[in-house]
DNA sequence: CAATAAGTACACAGACCAGTATACAATAAA
DNA sequence: TTTATTGTATACTGGTCTGTGTACTTATTG
């Protein structure tokens, strides 16, 4: 019974997730999510008591999937890195936003598009979106603890700014060269930084 | 007669733009706009058979106002750049985007967020905000002219991502350094190219 | 089996949406 | 002053949107 009230609930997020990513939030309607899903709409709203709150969960849950997938894609590329070992993590870092930006499906930043489409800062959604790009330069700082930098925050955020940059632009101007961009200025922020730190 | 038609047509735009900007232009409903522009409803379909006519219009037209704001914070910046004289231009560049992003009324890339509005990359405005984006690049080489590189254009395409991280990181997270973050990036990468080709 | 929980089908409310129809007023040129 | 243009006010159409109400069915659990 728990099992299969999570499947449902599940089942509606991730329908609604590919929804909002491929046709954006407001341009999706609750009737779309529950034909697609195939799911009556009292349902969805015994689980969630409103649009907000579904987009919240799509939000949450798609904060899990993109970390997860940010990891495997690191752990993916980092092993193919030539050049100082200790950049191979942040070096696979951007070949997986690369991968990622330039596969079929790829439609921009899930949260960089709620962002504009939620414009005032203090809406909810807004404030998850930033929430997410701290926990991804979190991440990249974590990425950067072999290089064993001074200022490994500071560098952390601008391979993020770099990051998003190279996401937005690949998917305004269907640039697919944009990550490899990136990547070859991280390279270069590394290699200066790692001389003056050593 | 030709001048007020001009004049009404002119503030619908005006107005449609500012809303849209703010609200997001899904967030906008027609009757907002009216309302905030206190025009009839009949006038606004005189000028516009729809209101993705209406969208295109204020599109073009936060095209044209951007790059004048973008050119004369050049002009106004270039002059407060130490360091080589051929870097003025670039520098300044970054410093009208700081200038922009850190402004009260700032609310992210009107192309970004209306690409973001709108995924499909074949829709009109994704294709308006493409072009868009492609003038910032070019812009951008110009400014590089005095260095006389070998590679303009694919240095362009460089600043053109930082920029644009810089911005939509800017708006996310609220981040007021951003665009001085991504400032600090570009002079690396102008000096190495700069010795480099000298 | 009985009782509780979860899901379905479907109609419907109320709001908002883009866009139209109509009749009238202001304007400005001839 | 006549005439064509432009704009206004307002009601309305048909559609879509989120969310609710209701009666019925299925599934699970004790």
């Amino acid at each position: 019974m728990t099992a299969k009230r999570k499947s449902k609930r599940e089942h509606l997020v991730e329908t609604a997730q590919q929804l909002f990513y491929r046709e954006g939030i407001k341009g999706t309607g609750i009737d779309t999510v529950l034909e697609q899903a195939g799911v009556a709409k009292r349902t969805l709203y015994n689980h969630f008591k409103s649009k907000d709150e579904l987009i919240i969960a799509t939000l949450q849950r798609r904060d899990e999937e993109f970390m997860a997938m940010l990891k495997a894609g690191v752990r993916k590329f980092a092993g193919r890195q030539q050049g100082a070992a200790e950049f191979a993590g942040v070096l696979a870092f951007f070949d997986a936003i690369d991968e990622w930006t330039t596969s079929s499906q790829f439609s921009g930043c899930m949260f960089i598009n709620a962002s504009a489409e939620y414009p005032r800062q203090d809406h909810p959604v807004h404030v998850i979106c930033a929430m997410h790009k701290r926990l991804v330069i979190q991440y990249i700082e974590e990425l950067m603890a072999p290089l064993k930098l001074e200022n490994p925050h500071e560098l952390a955020v601008q391979f993020a700014v770099l990051a998003d940059g190279a996401i937005v632009n690949a998917h305004t101007t269907s640039n697919s060269s944009a990550a490899q961009i990136a990547k070859q200025i991280a390279l270069q922020l590394l290699t200066l930084n790692y001389q003056v730190s050593h």
